[in-house]
RNA sequence: GCGCCUGUAGCUCAGUUGGAUAGAGCAACGGUUUUCUAAACCGUGGGUCAGGAGUUCGAAUCUCUUCAGGCGCGCCA
């Protein structure tokens, strides 16, 4: 029903309305054709004749009743009222409202019709320098789940993660691993920029070396360290890096594809999947001016930069930033920007009409730069959609969860799904709007009541699977149509609400939310489990029951479509 | 100081890009089970949408302003 009402508005707005093409273009664009929030406003509802009064300076009743004249010629569509201030609320037959019932699940818009876009997400990108942490998995179940959404809308989408593996954070960990392999410090003593999570302990342990104790001079590697923490692990990262230059490369090799590999064993574990990982270190060196870096800051060296105090620095203000940035250091070597700059180049140059960056919120001063260097390198802004994301606060029992990474002593990832499943971890980071702060309770995520969001939408699916085998159990057939239909109400609201889901995911789509998904299910499984207090299936009368079998199957076919595009699996008994 | 974000019920938050009477969960109080899963349901109370001004048929939503809170402003990554 939904195309045959928008074409008609289509037409009313041709035939009927005389406007300029510019008016008209912005008349499209801005009415809406609508599900009606309740019943007794009818199956649809439109304000198309507010936004035309507005734009062609009308009486927006006497539009509506036009309107309402040409819509209720309309097969299928029972009786148009014009409402309020100038709303037109058309009711269908009870034929033709369950007729969009057997099609709940299709979307409409219909995804063939809009046009398929090749977009890439890359998210949680955390240095390969340590465990992934609480606050990288609400990146993770973000990043993804915007995917999956994108990709039921009928987009083409690449998820992908930048490995920041060529910086000084990679040399830290290194010597981080080499201080513990061969105790170099006393725990009081340890550098307190090196690494000190357990994890290092176990990485030292499962690198083998043919550097024996013996060869280390501990009393030099100590000797006349800089007070300040960070010159002082870059003189020990500068001294070892010397003296042991085979091992010190072991080391790092081997300690990054530790790290590595454990972020994608959690990652699997989450249920998050990378088509790509891109290495920061494959875009070469600044030394080397055939590599990648080396060109594409070449490119920019042409117009957009210029040097002063031996550094060379990017017009960014050219492009909107605040101020100009550094791009190659008074040293030679790249700032941080330097080499992701090209990597935004790079990304969009493998043809991506939209690329979106999912970032830690700590980020928001970053954008406009790299809009810039979009821009310096020919692109669109527009091709990136920058999308923040805050960090999450744990509490358990009220009380939050004190978190330090100086220290190490962080809750992992990994710890999370241990304790409440992937799943419910999924779920409770997808609750709120990304930017916002989230406050997470572990407590009540592990609790089996309505307190826990997370079964009362699962309970719902359950309770449908449940009278669908007792259904079976007495020998009956789950039906796969409505039948004898014009007398049967029982199931309306419910199905008015499934049918929504169509208009919920391309708002969560077109929005990058996936929170409204979350608020969504919770509604359904409201009216679901409302509902079935009301009325007793297997009770009803046979006609009745073959339809409300009917319907409830249209509910579990939304229920379990809108939880997997969070990523997370339908239960069918609890 | 400049920039970005936020302020909605006691608490945690939604609010379909400006629509119809501002919603939900928790918390509080009262009720529902010989019946398909009570991990459920029903009822009651609770609001100056931070304050003020403006834009218009119509504002929680847009503009300006005041107040309050958070974050960001490196030749760090």
């Amino acid at each position: 029903m939904f195309t045959q009402i928008s074409l008609a508005l289509n037409n009313f707005i041709d035939d009927v309305l005389d406007l300029a093409s510019d008016q008209k273009n912005l008349l499209i664009l801005k009415h809406k054709l609508n599900l009606s929030d309740s019943l007794d406003k009818g199956h649809w509802t439109t304000n198309l004749c507010l936004i035309a009064s507005n734009i062609a300076k009308k009486n927006p009743k006497e539009l509506a009743a036009q309107l309402a004249l040409s819509l209720e010629g309309i097969e299928g569509i029972q009786k148009v009222e014009v409402a309020g201030p100038g709303f037109v609320n058309i009711f269908l037959t009870q034929p033709a409202f369950l007729q969009q019932a057997e099609v709940g699940l299709k979307l409409i818009p219909d995804p063939e019709q809009t046009t398929k876009q090749k977009i890439q997400i890359e998210f949680v990108s955390a240095n390969p320098t340590g465990p992934l942490h609480v606050g990288h998995g609400r990146g993770a179940a973000y990043g993804d789940a915007i995917g999956r959404i994108l990709e039921h809308l009928g987009h083409e989408v690449e998820r992908e993660y930048y490995v920041n593996d060529a910086g000084r954070q990679i040399d830290i960990l290194a010597c981080s691993i080499f201080l513990r392999k061969f105790t170099c410090f006393d725990e009081d003593t340890f550098p307190g920029s090196a690494y000190k999570g357990g994890y290092v302990l176990d990485i030292a342990d499962s690198i083998s070396l043919d550097l024996k104790a013996e060869e280390i001079n501990k009393e030099t590697l100590r000797s006349k360290l800089p007070e300040d923490p960070e010159a002082q692990i870059d003189e020990l990262i500068t001294r070892i890096q010397s003296a042991h230059v085979e091992s010190w490369s072991l080391i790092r090799a081997q300690g990054l594809a530790y790290v590595i590999q454990s972020i994608k064993a959690d990652l699997t574990e989450f249920k998050v999947n990378f088509d790509h990982w891109f290495f920061e270190s494959s875009l070469g060196n600044l030394s080397d001016n055939q590599s990648e870096i080396s060109l594409a800051i070449q490119k920019l060296q042409k117009n957009h930069t210029y040097e002063k105090d031996g550094a060379v620095w990017l017009e960014s203000t050219k492009f909107g930033d605040d101020k100009d940035r550094v791009i190659i250091r008074e040293d030679g070597r790249g700032t941080y920007l330097s080499a992701d700059l090209v990597y935004h180049k790079n990304k969009l140059d493998r043809g991506f009409s939209t690329i979106i960056n999912v970032w830690g919120s700590d980020h928001h001063g970053y954008i406009k730069r790299i809009e810039a260097t979009i821009e310096a390198f020919g692109y669109k802004k527009q091709q990136m959609q920058v999308q923040l994301v805050q960090f999450a606060n744990l509490f358990e029992d009220g009380a939050k969860v004190k978190m330090s990474t100086r220290s190490g002593n962080f809750y992992t990832l990994k710890q999370l799904i241990d304790d409440i499943g992937p799943d419910a971890s999924r779920f409770y980071y997808l609750s709120k709007q990304a930017d916002q702060h989230l406050d997470f309770d572990i407590g009540v995520a592990r609790t089996n009541s309505k307190d826990n969001l997370y079964y009362y939408v699962q309970y719902a699916h359950a309770r449908i699977c449940s009278v669908q085998k007792k259904y079976v159990g007495l020998g009956k057939t789950l039906p796969n149509a409505f039948s004898d239909i014009e007398n049967f109400h029982a199931c309306d609201e419910l199905i008015q609400l499934a049918l929504n889901f169509s208009f919920v995911v391309h708002n969560a789509g077109e929005n990058l939310h996936p929170h409204l998904i979350v608020y969504y299910l919770r509604d359904l499984a409201q009216g679901f489990h409302h509902f079935y207090n009301d009325v007793n299936i297997l009770n009803a009368e046979e006609a009745e029951q073959i339809n409300i079998m009917r319907s409830l199957a249209v509910v579990k076919d939304v229920l379990g479509s809108a939880l997997e595009l969070l990523g997370i699996e339908p239960l069918d008994q609890m």
